[in-house]
DNA sequence: TTAACAGTTGAATAATTGCTCAACTATAGA
DNA sequence: TCTATAGTTGAGCAATTATTCAACTGTTAA
């Protein structure tokens, strides 16, 4: 890091940016905020949770509505299921997925109002 | 992606695939909401955003604020830029950048909350 | 008992991505 | 004019990650 990129001598508005700190969220609380979004921030994740909010689902199910493979689903599965997001029965070989964290749920449900409300031809900025 | 993968003969529940697949959003409106949280779903530009939404803050001082190069911030401040995210305007040499886009502004907010309530220690699951 | 299938898993691969470094532009002040 | 500094940018690097492939477990049904 030169020393010329980080204006280490002056900065700007010292007093702003104390205020600024001392106001912000915790470090921990805004990594965990990032985390949060990033389990939603990804195509296959986010159709899979929009599927789950609208009905109970097996794997197999899940792979067939994305066009997708067993494996593939799978695999986010156990990162959705590691972050207690979503949550399974089974049922002979046949395991069930649905949503487990009614904070992701209305978030997908808020991020999803804006998106549609934003793309409708004469929405409001 | 081998045959055994892709359950092509034998689907669970024909009926609830259909009728899931008709119910839910288009792809490309998942595909943007993937996106959205996508930008929101890092470290350093959650921190970027949380910080412009309390103050209209210049590229240096950011960067004080998070301990990290004006390069890489100026970096994040791109991609939001072309994302509408954040807008800036010019005072001599200083760049000041602030929140462009309220409906970011808002998933912020209400994912900042459900971490918030969630954490607290007698918190309701 | 055995064949078929739902689901999981680990390794490997390919793509994405965030940061660093160095060079650059542009503006302020001496 | 010359120097210092705010900010941008492109290339390169290292780390992360989504998917594929192949092998595996466990359950059902013949």
């Amino acid at each position: 890091m030169p020393d010329s990129d980080i204006c280490s001598i002056n900065l700007i508005d010292e007093a702003k940016v104390t205020a600024v700190k001392k106001a912000m969220q915790p470090e921990e609380v805004l990594f965990r905020l990032a985390e949060t979004f990033r389990v939603l921030g990804d195509p296959t994740r986010v159709r899979i949770l929009h599927a789950l909010s609208l009905e109970e689902l097996c794997v197999c199910d899940i792979a067939r509505l994305l066009g997708t493979t067993k494996s593939a689903v799978s695999h986010q599965l156990r990162l959705l299921r590691s972050l207690r997001v979503v949550k399974y029965r089974k049922d002979g070989r046949i395991v069930y997925y649905s949503l487990d964290d009614s904070h992701v749920a209305n978030l997908l449900c808020e991020g999803l109002n804006h998106i549609i409300t934003t793309t409708l031809p004469g929405a409001s900025p």
